[in-house]
This record gives structure tokens, sequence and C-alpha cells, in this order.
DNA sequence: ATTACCTTTGACAATATTAGTCAACACATA
DNA sequence: TATGTGTTGACTAATATTGTCAAAGGTAAT
């Protein structure tokens, strides 16, 4: 299950969009845009925020989303994912008061 | 700079393997041990493992580096890195109690 | 100064992964 | 039937990753 894949279409059906017309307005094949939607393809950040912005909403919680999404992917399996999540998540904080 | 690669090129000095002998071993040509020893090409768990049997030592810390770096390298100038970070965090550590 | 190592570099080819295109399908409804 | 909906799979194109190779430059010993 894709969180964003979910929203976003939430988003789309309540700002009465169809996935044609949806598609056409951002510029992608509604193919892609059908699957994005259910999880089956990877968004990228680029159409998140051009279908924020269709939509009218704030991308912010979608972005976070799309990151977490892309990292858990990476991380999907492996045994010390969550230790490796603290280190990043240290390491971060560390660059972010440089 | 590449703490996993740092880490492997020190344990590879004190293990006493020069770049060449150690590339053999793991049957790699020469030239991609070296720029990952150095962060110019990304480590495969794969070879981070076979790294750390080879100088005989753990390679659970270097394994966690080894993600880490994957998933900061994933973020590097996300406005919202950490805290997306966060958010995968939580859902590693739910999906987990499964 | 040549031999024998070492590491680094860059150009190139091979492969794998990801992204995009397209046509057809199934469903519903006017 | 005609129109609009979303889904699917096969295919191509584009991009990114990995692997190969030859050559360069360094150091040390003889």
């Amino acid at each position: 299950m894709s969180t964003v894949g979910l929203q976003l279409r939430e988003l789309r059906e309540k700002a009465g969009f169809s996935l044609r017309k949806a598609a056409v307005a951002i510029d992608i094949d509604v193919a892609i845009l059908s699957k994005m939607e259910r999880g089956e393809r990877k968004f990228s950040k680029e159409l998140v925020l051009k279908l924020a912005e269709l939509y009218k909403t704030n991308s912010d919680k979608l972005v976070i989303d799309y990151l977490s999404e892309k990292v858990l992917y990476e991380l999907e399996e492996e045994e010390f994912g969550l230790e490796a999540l603290k280190v990043a998540e240290k390491q971060l904080k560390y660059k972010k008061n440089k």
C-alpha cells in the first residue's frame, strides 16, 4: 500500500478530477498516474508537487510521506533497518547544525 | 565522505591486504574497490559483507552504516528529510510488531 | 634506471533499472 | 450504441548503475 498514492487519489476525487483529466493537466500518461495512485509505480517528487498544486492542497505532508516511502523501500527486509534509520537521523541532525 | 569506505579501508590495511589483493579475493576489479573506499562509488551490501568476512570482522556496524548512507543519499538536500526519517521509523517500528 | 609493487583515474562498454507510450480491455451509464 | 471511467500488459526509450581495461603516477629496493 502506498499512502501517498491513496492520499492523492482521495484528493483527486475530492477535487473532481477524473484520472484522465488529472493526467492531462500535469502532462503525463493516464496509465502512469493510475499505477502511481495504486502504488504499482513510484511517484517522483515532481509529480507529487504538481498534483498537490492541481488539487490546491498543501504538499508538505505528501512530500514527507513520499520520502518516507522511498526510504522504507530501500530498507525493506533489512535486519538492521531501524538501526540504520537512527544513525541516519543522528547524522542528519548533526549536519543541520553545521 | 563515506564512513563505510573509510572503515573498510582501515580494516583492509590492518588486515594487511593491498587493494589489489583484496579486490582479487572478493572477485572485483581493483578500480572499483579503490573508488568505493573513497566514496566515489557506492558499495553494494554484498561487497560489504564479503569484505567484512575477508577482514575477519563483524559486519553489523558496517551494514548499518552502509544502509544509513544509502538513506541519507536519498534525502540529501531535502527540506523535510528529518521528518521523513521520523515517519519511516514509526512505520518500521509498527511493521516489526505485526 | 629498471623492476616490482602500489593506488588512482578516466574512458568506454555492458547491464539493469526506471520511465514513458500505446492500444485494448472491462465496467458503468446516458 | 456512444461516452466516460479506470486498469492492464507489452513494448520502447531513456537513464543510471556496474564492470572492464589501459595507463598514469607514486614509492621503495636493488
